[in-house]
DNA sequence: TAGATTGTTAATCGATTAACAATC
DNA sequence: TAGATTGTTAATCGATTAACAATC
């Protein structure tokens, strides 16, 4: 229905919108201008304005934003009214950890099950959930309308493994895995390069010293 | 010595160029142009060409780029040189998962210590370290030239570490919270916030339907 | 109504791409 | 030398910021 494509740099600030909104709203704060929210999360209120009228007019002229409606709306634009069925492929350390964190299960996000290729570890459970086989993952996607495949595997695994689920109905890859995937154009890939990050870091900690 | 600051968005795309310069290498491959990496990296070879000579001429006219060398001076460039000592504070999955994670030892980033406040916790080992008490940060942070300190703790105890570590010799924050840091400018954050990647991932998803 | 603040257009700034002269 | 490809300047594109008319 929308004619033109919104930026993904827009896209990567809402979610920054939505935590400082959730905090308003914890706040018990009940409208909020453009100039206050800019000065509170260090953006020009102009960005904030331009960033959502992307998506409609979302305020009142002369008032501001209503806080708890325009949180409201941001976390439908994300699709956080809907809920979104994961499995996690690749139970070591990393994988362990995303299924165990609780709190994307708040947002909607539901860990369905944890696929691992080591005998050692299949059979095992993680929070009363068993680690199965990738053997049966094309199945388990299809008889549990799976929508987001985490990818928490070594690179040449995530490749192979990215090739199959090419077949599947799955519409989200999240990619921790240290390689670029290569996936049709109806699969949105979500890279989490956590090496990358820290090399950033790194770069920015000898800059500073100069 | 540099004069004008190199952007951000530049360094951001420095390690994933080092990733394909270094699968190169292992491919054998001695020599690259421009042109033949951007086809494989699917970016414009003038944004290469652009980017490196922010740090100098790497290459010859007429020849290309030596792997190899170029491999090595991004990884200079990036303080793949030296060597980090690291402590992680949150001993939980998370923090367990980054410091059971061998790879970003052979990059360079030593993990020397881990921290927790749950006394459940504390004195118990991971990979014969002992989980520290946070009592002692400070002073672990001394006497072991600690860098950097990553967080994987929940957001307000983030809120607090931060002001602490803002006052030790910590050079940058690896920061797994899902807050944004105040703390004094000699003091880099590199964010991951993991829960803003998978919602700007649920929207890509649910735009790619329409 | 007057004041405040949005929504939106226009101006600026920065980043990406194209072009080409320099040179290996 | 001729051919290839860099380093770098210039052109374009997109994103951010400023300005202001619309309006609550």
């Amino acid at each position: 229905m929308e004619t033109r494509e919104i930026s993904q740099a827009v896209i990567s600030r809402l979610p920054r919108y939505l935590r400082y909104l959730g905090e308003l709203k914890d706040e018990g704060v009940e409208r909020i201008s453009s100039q206050e929210l800019s000065s509170r999360m260090k953006v020009t209120a102009s960005q904030i304005r331009q960033d959502l009228n992307n998506f409609g007019g979302f305020g009142q002229q002369g008032y501001g934003y209503k806080v708890e409606f325009l949180y409201d709306e941001i976390g439908k634009i994300l699709g956080m009214d809907k809920t979104h069925n994961l499995i996690i492929i690749g139970a070591g350390n990393l994988g362990h950890a995303l299924f165990n964190y609780m709190n994307f299960e708040r947002r909607g996000f539901i860990f369905k099950g944890i696929f691992d290729v080591n005998p050692d570890v299949i059979g095992r459970s993680i929070k009363d959930v068993e680690v199965l086989s990738l053997d049966c993952l094309e199945e388990f996607i299809t008889e549990n309308d799976i929508d987001i495949a985490v990818l928490t595997i070594p690179k040449t695994a995530a490749l192979n493994v990215a090739e199959r689920l090419s077949k599947t109905r799955i519409k989200g890859i999240w990619n921790f895995a240290h390689i670029d995937l290569n996936v049709p154009s109806h699969i949105q890939v979500e890279n989490v390069h956590l090496s990358d990050s820290l090399m950033k870091l790194s770069y920015n900690i000898n800059r500073g010293e100069e």
